[in-house]
DNA sequence: CTGAAAGCGCTAACAA
DNA sequence: TTGTTAGCGCTTTCAG
């Protein structure tokens, strides 16, 4: 195994002290350009590469960003990582993953852990913060932004989807296919995403006079989500529509809607879920779904992180992406609805 | 903005020196029980965590292990990235992902960051190393270990299923099932995976003196699939079982047959799997396949890696997990078929 | 524009 | 068991 090569070595080769080495890996620092070749030439002879770590200790920047997942079996979460990782790479940043299990106090030890490792910043899918954990952040001065999830905690930016339009929309949609018995297939209580679509959902249909004629929890678990829909249909007056608060859920609901239950959908029920995840899509299900548009959430999220990380006093941020229905095969849709 | 608390401040609060306060917190050091009190009651008053990048400059230890993943689609790499952080995590490792693009350029670039940022193991899921490359990782000392691939390369180790093994029980499988024109669809022809699992199955079929019916490239990617399988199937002598080098095509494939030719599976074609990812046993789909341990396979990547980096001159090690057929409903069970 | 010098926060000998 | 002393590899004043 080769020595190390540092910056010290280079300089020796390049006949220059060890600081013209820095300055010619720093972008905006002032070289000759006769120095600048001498060391660049140094230092692709010798294969040497700036050590982020050393760099990070005296600049204060890892460039490292810390984010905490919890459910990867969603499969919007890979997505978004691979979309937030790319983004992140694009701006000389990488990620840092620490998992989450769903119980509250592990997230305050992986935060703890993020912070060992001086990331620049955080990023937090699918997981709330104790506003306790949020000033620990602020006072190790690293930004937090929420993802698909948010809270009204001092100083945490967030970014959803508009969750609540979207799924006020969905009320709309299946009232106008004329649906009789709407039910919601809920999310875990605990999520805001959840609690926001729901309060959505159910505003479109109070607009109606309308009210839900069903109600269960799936809190986002496969098979307490097969349960609930096991329980929501076995009654008399069986829902003619569920609006599903995740696809995850919602394909699950198809499947024993169709394959157990024995009912068409959208013959029988109409089934409309959220996320439109690329399962959605497929033949056996053509899920009508709300988009959560992926990579406008990507987008802002690194906006919004990279702007705190630059400007330390700022503001948090929240922001809401429109979340459009995309309409498929799997629910009724009405005479002459557009968009 | 708190000022960062630093182990010399936790000393002076503790009127000890800093070396002490460094000892407390480095598990096998000798520090006496009234020193250790003072210290962590004077770091836990003033909140004070030591700086693992400071820590890894000073012992060479950063505790990060660098992952490269190119496709997060294939619901398997989820699943893996998530108990691999899980088992890294337990071990006090944490994991910097790195996103590769298929282009075999990138690879490279992301492998020098990688090492810029000083990991102490780097894991490959589904991406081959020039031995270039290879090379550079061992002249800085970083132990590599290529998942779901394997390649002769050495020094490097290598986690994989036992593919040649799992295709070979597929084929054998379809035999026994009586059919008459069996086929393969191939996933990307650059794969080591793809390569052992063809292998394995057209050995199956010649012991038994048979041959492919027909063949066909996928790629692993969803259109070119779908394609593949229109052209598979639009003859006069189709097949009447198709083995899919990966599920995310296999599902595709059971789609296209159903949905779009007016197949039934599995009454006029079986299709078998590889990989078992989630969506595999949904209602819709019951797909047969072969089941990649990813349990079994993280554990003996974590142990491979952890064991390279302990024992820096450690032979590579190449493990091939035992990948079992998982008997659902897309393919024709013959009779009296047993395990 | 360039070099010398002073650390970033910590661990690891080495004495005491 | 403890404190003292060197650095790890780099950026960043500060003179020149």
């Amino acid at each position: 195994m080769a020595e190390k090569v540092t910056a010290q070595m280079v300089a020796e080769r390049a006949g220059v002290s060890q600081s013209a080495v820095s300055r010619v890996f720093t972008p905006g620092a002032s070289v000759s350009a006769r120095t600048e070749k001498k060391v660049r030439e140094a230092a692709s002879a010798l294969g040497y590469r700036p050590n982020v770590l050393a760099r990070a200790m005296v600049s204060g920047r890892s460039r490292m960003i810390g984010l905490v997942v919890a459910y990867l079996e969603n499969q919007f979460y890979p997505e978004v990582l691979e979309k937030l990782s790319n983004a992140l790479q694009a701006e000389g940043y990488h990620i840092l993953v620490f998992m989450a299990s769903q119980e509250a106090g592990t997230l305050d030890t992986v935060v703890e852990e993020i912070l060992d490792y001086q990331v620049e910043g955080i990023v937090l899918a699918s997981v709330s913060l104790s506003s306790d954990l949020a000033s620990r952040c602020q006072a190790a001065g690293v930004p937090v932004v929420l993802f698909n999830r948010s809270q009204d905690i001092d100083g945490i930016s967030a970014v959803t989807s508009d969750n609540f339009t979207g799924a006020f929309q969905v009320g709309q949609f299946l009232l106008a296919g004329e649906h009789e018995r709407i039910a919601y297939l809920a999310g875990w209580e605990g999520a805001s995403t959840q609690r926001d679509r729901q309060r959505g959902f159910v505003a479109a249909l109070d607009v109606a006079g309308r009210r839900l004629h069903a109600w269960e929890d799936g809190r986002f678990e496969p098979s307490r989500t097969a349960d609930a829909v096991r329980i929501m249909f076995d009654r008399s007056s069986r829902p003619d529509a569920v609006f599903v608060a995740g696809d995850q859920m919602a394909l699950i609901a198809m499947d024993v809607l169709r394959h157990e239950l024995g009912l068409s959908v959208p013959g029988d029920v109409s089934v409309v879920g959220f996320d439109d995840v690329p399962a959605a899509s497929w033949l056996s299900y053509r899920l009508t779904t709300v988009r959560q548009q992926a990579d406008l959430m990507v987008a802002r999220c690194v906006s919004t992180l990279l702007r705190a990380i630059e400007t330390p006093g700022a503001a948090p941020e929240r922001h809401a992406i429109e979340a459009p229905l995309i309409l498929r095969a799997s629910a009724r849709i009405p005479q002459g609805w557009t968009q």
